[in-house]
DNA sequence: AAAATAGTGTCTTTCAGACAGTATACA
DNA sequence: TGTATACTGTCTGAAAGACACTATTTT
């Protein structure tokens, strides 16, 4: 075995060190669809491509922090709640030089999702059920490995659905609206009676007593989610 | 083509860069009882604590390679699969520089994991059900973070603990040793023939045919895992 | 009253927990 | 033959899928 003194005698000041980003999926429903706010690059390395929102972690910035800085810088909305998806490090994954992306995803309720300034720049894509996005319906091609970190942001939302949901339906939602947005994050339809006891018995939302209003037909009864612990 | 000045803006050269390191749980069972790799720290900071084996991220290096590389310095053994766990960015997690550590796991087959040599300064720690790991029947504090990143660990170990549990055992394993893998990282007993039932239906374990031998009593079939895919 | 959606009752299937039973090896 | 463990049969209850049914609101 190794003299295990190596790792202390490392003076990592001596060495390279690789410069670490944030990139966002910042998702949300539109229509029934998930959504993703994309940014077109504007210089190289591939310049015109879209690409999900980063920035580099400050030195003296923790990981969250900086996700949330840059989700306030590129869209405006502070506060917002990030989670940790993972770091991604291959070493050819930006052309320039070594840099390592933490991956992070923001959810967001539809009256946030609408408020987002979009222009030439900034766009949200439709994500079909194999991660696949889409701007105008045209399929689109991220920038760096962008692809693949959507793909696993995808893929851990799906498993996480259950508690993620409730961020991304209005405060005060249906279990119709509910219902939805599952299926869009699933890719796949739901049974309703089974949907419903299942979010009820799980004790994660409470009805308000009121119900929707300016409906067209029968309105459907509010509810507000109950948050962990 | 590049415009030097717009470039600059985002040239993370100019910038200081935080060191990336790996830190690796290496888990495995030990009499019927979740098992950790840990090191003694010789130097400052954290002087004579045990801490999780880790490493510098190379410039040129992937991250799954580093973990790997780390295992196989610190531990002897080559090819590991690792698996990444969290990434962990606290400012002041290390108190002499910005370190950024990326957790992955390993985990060993009993064969694997009494063939690691221990000594004063390499041990395998028993840990219980809420993730406090202990040496000779006493708790140890571990040094920096690593006791959050423990805890991590374990939670999502449990949660991937239907395909994880085929590498703690045995090629050739029996559903008793598979079970108590189940038991001993989810920390609580499970009904065995439930147990029995969940494993043979989910196909992803087939009869050998043969059976375990020098059994005091009735020995039991061997079964072999069915790896995805 | 018609239309359209909200919400429910209930049958069936699936699967986990419980527990007692049978099977098989060795001393 | 006794004993300890491997393995199974079966009852029960919880939860999901399917599907038809009732309820409620606006036009």
């Amino acid at each position: 075995m190794e003299d295990a003194a190596i790792l202390n005698d490392y003076d990592p000041q001596a060495y390279d060190r690789p410069s670490v980003t944030v990139d966002c999926a910042l998702l949300g429903l539109l229509a029934d669809r998930l959504h993703l706010l994309l940014v077109r690059r504007r210089d190289p390395p591939f310049a015109g491509c879209w690409a999900l929102p980063g920035g580099f972690v400050a030195i003296d910035e923790p990981l969250d922090a900086a996700a949330g800085r840059v989700l306030a810088q590129k869209v405006g909305l502070t506060g917002l709640a990030v989670e940790q998806v993972h770091a991604f490090g291959a070493v050819e994954r930006d052309p320039r030089m070594r840099i390592i992306a933490i991956a992070y995803r923001a959810l967001l309720r539809p009256d946030e999702l609408v408020a987002i300034p979009v222009d030439a720049d900034h766009r949200l894509a439709a994500v079909d059920a194999d991660g696949t996005p889409s701007i105008d319906g045209e399929a689109v091609d991220l920038a760096f490995d962008h692809a693949d970190i959507l793909r696993v942001t995808l893929a851990k939302l799906r498993a996480a659905i259950d508690e993620a949901a409730f961020a991304l339906v209005p405060e005060r939602f249906t279990l119709r609206e509910l219902q939805a947005v599952h299926e869009a994050v699933l890719g796949h339809a739901l049974n309703k009676p089974a949907f419903r006891r299942r979010m009820l018995d799980r004790g994660r939302m409470r009805a308000t007593g009121d119900v929707e209003e300016r409906r067209a037909f029968r309105p459907a009864e509010l509810y507000i989610h109950i948050p962990k612990g």
